[in-house]
RNA sequence: GCGGGUGUAGUUCAAUGGUAGAACGCCAGCUUCCCAAGCUGGACACGAGGGUUCGAUUCCCUUCACCCGCUCCA
């Protein structure tokens, strides 16, 4: 934090935030802990409603999607399965050179995509380039590349080429660089000796020291390497997990969703951004189980798939894991919009193929413009059904859902049709490695009605949310006396929806009994309907900046007129104060409450 | 974890090798007929630990936290 510059517009937010109760340090009397933050008084209203509106668009308002409450701990096979003990604990070098920090396994796919060229002459011969270089430069040219010799780390060249001769033979990995370098990053290239150069400088990097992500405890008091197991580092698995209780508990069908709100734990290299990413945070996790696109064309005899204009509006029985997932896409997208996250303040990155997880089909991230740069506050991901075939492999029970339908449907199949529809199958695999048999038992476990449905992933981080709701909402405004003299007005324009008060009250005076008496009259009428705040300190045009502070977007005064002092035609009625326009109207008691309420619905 | 920067009331800032001031905010009382008015009174700070020193908020070391970069991504 700079002294001399004026406070960033995030700097203002997390001192307006301190200072009005939404979001403490945690521990903060003992000095903080870092990557861990408290929610005060505000935030935590703020943070209730959030997970409110959440809960009701996903949940409430639909009759396709159920919920689930799972506990942190689970079994660490869990975390086996789902790859995060693999996965979360990554590997990092720091570069003995340039000093940058590194994820060794993404050295090798990072080399592939940046310097490419320069790195795989530094992999052949660090010191002479005539011989083995000239190999590779013609074998590099025949891939229409140019390579240019560079700095070089390497202790066996000679290995290098024969292996990148014997894989180029293979067929592997050639005229694709990606998966050209995944071979290079796998066990044989250590087992050869390399060093494996910095992807940035080409310097050398330092022994790879483990990051794991995922934090540690152990259940049951002894503390042994039998009993370790994890916070869950997202909520997510335990969906996949449950997935087979939920479906055979709760009547529904496919296509059907499990939501989810709960803490999640990621013991993160770097916290930073304030609440933005943290050591301990809230999801709010959707996984929306569809039919595989197999069964939709043997049900349907064709599949629907996206294209530009089409309407998603209603979801249709024909539709592929494709309009599912854009149709979730302008699902969270109207969510968002209804809060008060608009078109402007959204932004949308669909993951190029090359950076898709290994699990996923299709990531959207929902991106958000915080101060600090525009950052995922939603990523909507299409995992096919690689979480449940991990959870089916590794548990070894069966997580199949039953089609009736589908079963019927190929009841009609001969035979020679069913034989055809695996051939194509076959042709169609995504891995030439996979057997034939393989693409049979599977087709004809479809024939039967049998499959594991996919997945629509949308996952949305709740603190990022408050985040972005609180930096949406801030706002400063000059504002000029009748004396000519100007100040700053600053306020939380937040949804009346998310808002954490949602109307204040406040006599004119507290000085007199009648004004008092009547303002506590209204307290009461509201009260059970909504958050409100009574405050009769101070002038009143300071109460009404104090709320502006705090978010509250409506302010009401009970003045003379309300009490009958000036006259029997405005009595009971009071002063209704507007948060972002500062303007008033008057407004009926008895019609307060219902006026309130439209607001907040 | 590495590199750079920063730590004084709630906030924004002062000062000082002899234990700290202000403004705004906050609390109480008075006052006040609609936008941080006024009067009176009040509470609250040197991030933590160690060292040097007769004496440390000030100098040194360590640590913690925050900000920026590497990294990560709900």
């Amino acid at each position: 934090m700079s002294k001399d510059a004026p406070a960033s517009r995030m700097e203002k937010i997390v001192s307006l935030c301190k200072r009005r109760g939404f979001i403490f340090q945690s521990s903060e009397i003992y000095g903080g802990l870092n990557g861990f933050w408290d929610y005060g008084p505000l935030g935590a209203e703020l943070k209730r409603n959030l997970r409110d509106t959440w809960w009701k668009a996903m949940m409430r308002d639909r009759d396709d999607i159920v919920g689930l409450d799972a506990s942190i701990i689970m079994h660490p096979a869990v975390w086996k399965a789902s790859g995060h003990v693999d996965t979360f604990s990554d590997p990092m070098s720091t570069c003995k050179h340039c000093k940058k920090l590194v994820r060794s396994d993404q050295v090798w796919s990072i080399l592939a995509e940046q310097r490419w060229v320069q790195s795989i002459a530094a992999i052949v011969n660090p010191h002479d380039h005539s011989f083995h270089t000239a190999d590779l430069l013609k074998w590099a040219k025949g891939k229409g590349k140019e390579l240019a010799p560079n700095l070089a780390l390497v202790r066996n060249p000679e290995v290098t080429l024969v292996w990148l001769a014997e894989k180029a033979a293979e067929g592997k990995g050639i005229g694709d660089e990606k998966t050209f370098y995944q071979y290079l990053a796998t066990e044989q290239l250590a087992a050869t000796g390399f060093i494996t150069p910095c992807p940035h400088c080409g310097g050398e990097l330092t022994e790879p020291r483990p990051f794991n992500l995922m934090f540690r405890t152990h259940h049951g008091p002894i503390e042994s390497e039998e009993n370790i197991c994890y916070l869950r580092p997202e909520t997510a698995q335990a969906i996949f997990v449950q997935f087979k209780n939920v479906y055979d508990s709760s009547r529904v069908r496919l296509p059907f969703g499990i939501g989810q709100i709960g803490k999640a734990f990621r013991n993160e290299i770097t916290p930073r951004n304030y609440i933005f990413r943290s050591r301990e945070f809230e999801q709010m996790e959707l996984e929306f189980f569809i039919k595989p696109d197999e069964a939709i064309r043997l049900l349907h005899g064709s599949v629907v798939g996206w294209q530009e204009g089409v309407d998603l509006s209603e979801p249709q029985p024909n539709w592929g894991w494709e309009m599912w997932h854009r149709y979730w896409v302008q699902q969270r997208t109207n969510y968002y919009a209804h809060i008060g996250l608009g078109a402007d303040v959204l932004d949308y990155y669909w993951q190029k193929p090359e950076e898709l997880a290994h699990y996923a089909r299709a990531t959207v991230d929902i991106l958000f413009k915080f101060p600090f740069g525009t950052e995922e506050l939603e990523g909507i991901a299409a995992r096919g059904n690689f979480d449940l075939t991990q959870h089916q492999k590794h548990s070894g029970k069966p997580l199949e859902v039953f089609d009736e339908e589908l079963k019927a449907a190929c009841a009609s199949l001969s035979e020679e049709q069913k034989s055809t529809l695996i051939d194509e199958a076959f042709e169609d695999r995504k891995n030439p490695d996979t057997p034939r048999e393989d693409v049979a038992e599977y087709w004809e476990k479809l024939f039967a009605g049998n499959y594991l449905p996919h997945v629509i992933e949308p996952s949305a981080g709740l603190d990022r949310l408050a985040l972005a709701i609180l930096a949406q909402a801030f706002d400063e405004e000059t504002v000029t006396d009748e004396k000519g003299k100007s100040e700053t007005r600053t306020m939380l324009r937040f949804h009346p929806r998310v808002a954490p008060v949602k109307c204040a009250i406040f006599p004119l005076l507290k000085n007199r009994p009648e004004l008092v008496a009547k303002a506590r009259e209204v307290v009461a009428l509201l009260r059970p309907h909504m958050n409100i705040f009574y405050d009769e300190a101070g002038a009143i045009g300071r109460r009404y900046r104090r709320q502006d502070e705090a978010g509250t977007p409506f302010g009401v005064t009970i003045d003379f007129d309300t009490i009958g002092e000036n006259g029997p035609e405005k009595k009971d009625t009071v002063t209704l104060r507007h948060r972002d326009s500062m303007q008033q109207e008057r407004l009926a008691i008895s019609e307060l409450k219902d006026w309130l309420l439209d607001k907040i619905a």
